[in-house]
RNA sequence: GCCGGCGUAGCUCAGUGGUAGAGCAACUGAUUCGUAAUCAGUAGGUCCACAGUUCAAAUCUGUGCGUCGGCACCA
């Protein structure tokens, strides 16, 4: 007789077991109409599992969150079944929900192409307009694995093989067609809707190991009405025109061309906004004691040997040779070996620790041809990279300046939200077991003392020690690393860095590479994405323009932007003969943040009429008005804070 | 690196085997104008590269390079 508990606390009892489907039938009409599966104790479950004990229950309606994932789950399965009907002889491997849609993976000799979208989408509607219940049946193992062996189902026949022994065989049918699933999924495929969307076709290896054979995977959207999928459809639009390859091309800040693959040239506005972004990191490590050096290029392989790198990295290495020298160096690509032969020049003392040592360090990395992107994947790039040698002890304290230093950064750059990740051990590594324990207990110490909120990323460390992952999002919705921080037991030890301790012995230190930006290329590009080339006035490549509306204003015009330009603000005049609304468009366009509108009347009282980006309305301000609002608001926030 | 798409004027793109096109940008001239496109004219092309098929290739085939989307990788 199970009593089930329902979420605003009313207790219902039934004779025997029931369904869920009774239960919701029992409440009310309109919540039978409307649940589409239920959690019980939590544990989500189809609606037509019996409930046989006293049990807390929660039904699931379109509206929840929980049901988005479920419509995309099924989705998938509704997408499996067109696939297998309109393209015989393909197999299904798995299928599941992501987020804003769901993929299937399918192995078929021809690979799709998005001329098939409308075709399996047409079969997918008619599978969901069938509304064929979901059925769930318990399989024995053996005989299932032997069913999908025997229909050409490999994959499937693995995949069940592979589940652990204790695991119960779940198979779910809609119609005619089936798949081993674990659930759960809603009552039957009507409650998919129409608002979904076939979005693209890739690659994909089986189990994500490249050894692996390759997939055909169909990725597609899912949400519970028209409505829903038409924003997603816009917000995914919008999110292209932020995309920073267009942008700097539109505010002509840099290129990539093929003579120099994963490079970037930087034309003047580019590196304009990227000399910024230095001068003000620069003035952050300078306030945090940091101290900046700057280290060899090429370096001989002995001492990548030495630190592991050759070993692991050997193949990602640019490699130079000269020919009347018989000696291999690489092009660094990365600064710790060398900073740590700073560190050892002379004998350090531990009155010098925590040392920390920073460099915006030029490295070059082989990166695979298919990882690159813009300027956030490339082979050559610069870190805002530094190493603090310090003792077992320091390293918790550190880690919370580092953090708190971070968020500041982030800050004063835009960017409120971030994710963190802690990444531990990985198979391959160097260092023994026990010297990994003491790191990472290290890293999680100081991550308590910091107060910081992490998720685990397991085995995803560096080959010499566990590490912090400060990761941001682009426009289109990528994840990219971006600030790290790296516990490291293991470098002192392999290119032998010590200090004198207070008992006169002789001691490592520990090692925390850390960088905040990462790269500033990968750094500017998600900045380009996140402002959508709309930066803060400080950081703004170009920050007024002032333009002319007749020639006779054209002098005054560039004697405004003269004046601007004293002040120190990023100024040109355009006194070309165009139509004031020409060139408002046009900077416009080109998100340039302030425009000064000079005509005969500004020239007379020698004022200017400010216009914002994005506003329409204009601010009259004398010459020197201007330059003092200007001058204030294109101060830098960590140069503002010292002011007052 | 792997799978697939794409590569035509500075940019965005049209052109399915028979003499390379449009819009914007550029340039020239006219226009002096008050808050998101003034008008007219001119010029601009190894159709990514190489090889092949064909009387004939931007178009078909192959190889390479680049790029885009995923996957794998990311010290």
């Amino acid at each position: 007789m199970p009593a089930i508990t329902l979420p605003d606390g009313s207790v219902r009892r039934f004779e025997g077991a029931v369904t869920g489907a009774d239960v919701a039938a029992a409440i009310g009409p309109g919540l039978a109409r409307a649940a589409l599966a239920m959690k019980v104790d939590g544990r989500p479950q189809d609606l037509a599992r019996t409930i046989a004990h006293d049990a807390s229950v929660v039904f699931i309606t379109r509206r929840d969150d929980d049901a988005l994932e479920m419509i995309r789950h099924d989705a998938a399965h509704v997408l499996a079944e067109a696939v297998q009907a309109l393209y015989p002889g393909t197999q299904v491997t798995i299928g599941p929900s992501i987020e804003n849609g769901f993929y299937y993976d399918f192995a078929r000799n021809e690979p799709f192409s998005p001329e098939d979208f409308p075709a399996i989408e047409a079969k997918m509607r008619e599978i969901v307009a069938r509304n064929e219940p979901f059925v769930r049946e318990e399989w024995d193992r053996e005989e299932a694995i032997q069913f999908f062996a025997g229909r050409g189902e490999g994959y499937k026949a693995q995949l069940i093989r592979d589940l652990p022994e204790s695991e119960t065989i779940t198979i779910y049918r809609q119609g005619a067609w089936l798949d081993l699933c674990r659930g759960p999924h809603m009552r039957g495929t009507g409650d998919v809707g129409t608002a979904f969307k076939l979005t693209k076709v890739a690659g994909a290896y089986w189990r994500g190991d490249h050894r692996n054979a390759m997939l055909s995977r169909i990725y597609g959207t899912a949400w519970r009405d028209q409505k829903e999928l038409d924003a997603y459809l816009h917000q995914v639009a919008e999110a292209e025109k932020r995309d920073h390859r267009r942008i700097g091309r539109e505010m002509d800040l840099f290129h990539i061309q093929e003579e120099a693959v994963g490079s970037i040239f930087w034309h003047p506005k580019g590196w304009r906004l990227y000399r910024t972004l230095e001068s003000y990191m620069r003035r952050r490590q300078e306030a945090a004691g940091y101290e900046e050096v700057k280290t060899p290029q090429l370096v001989d392989r002995s001492l990548w040997e030495r630190s592991g790198h050759w070993e692991s990295y050997r193949e990602h290495m640019f490699i130079a040779t000269v020919e009347d020298e018989d000696k291999t160096l690489a092009v660094k690509p990365m600064n710790c070996p060398c900073h740590v032969q700073i560190f050892r020049q002379g004998l350090r003392s531990y009155r010098e620790l925590p040392l920390r040592m920073a460099e915006f360090g030029a490295c070059h990395r082989y990166e695979p041809s298919g990882a690159l992107h813009g300027i956030m994947r490339v082979r050559a790039f610069t870190q805002d990279d530094a190493h603090i040698f310090c003792t077992e002890d320091q390293v918790a304290p550190e880690t919370a300046r580092f953090v708190a230093m971070l968020r500041s950064v982030y800050a004063d750059l835009g960017f409120e939200n971030f994710r963190i990740k802690f990444a531990d051990r990985p198979t391959l590594r160097a260092g023994d077991d026990s010297t990994w324990d003491r790191a990472e207990a290290a890293l999680r110490e100081a991550c308590r003392l910091a107060d910081v909120d992490y998720t685990l990323n397991p085995g995803e460390g560096a080959f010499y020690g566990p590490k912090l992952e400060f990761v941001l999002r682009d426009a289109i919705g990528r994840d990219w690393q971006c600030g790290t921080l790296q516990v490291d037991y293991v470098l002192p030890s392999r290119l032998d860095a010590e200090y004198v301790g207070e008992d006169s012995a002789r001691h490592r230190p520990v090692m925390l590479h850390r960088a905040i930006l990462g790269s500033f290329e990968r750094f500017l590009g998600i900045l380009i994405e996140h402002h959508a080339g709309r930066f803060p006035l400080w950081l703004a490549p170009v920050q007024v323009v002032v333009a002319s509306i007749v020639s006779d204003a054209a002098p005054y015009a560039e004697e405004v932007a003269a004046t601007l330009r004293g002040a120190g603000l990023q100024a040109t005049a355009d006194t070309r003969n165009e139509k004031i609304n020409a060139k408002i468009r046009e900077h416009s366009l080109a998100h340039v943040p302030v425009l000064a509108v000079v005509g005969r009347r500004e020239a007379e009282s020698r004022q200017v009429a400010l216009r914002r980006l994005g506003g329409a309305d204009q601010t009259i301000l004398s010459l020197d008005e201007t330059v003092a609002v200007l001058r204030e608001e294109a101060t830098p926030p960590d140069l503002r804070a010292a002011i007052m």
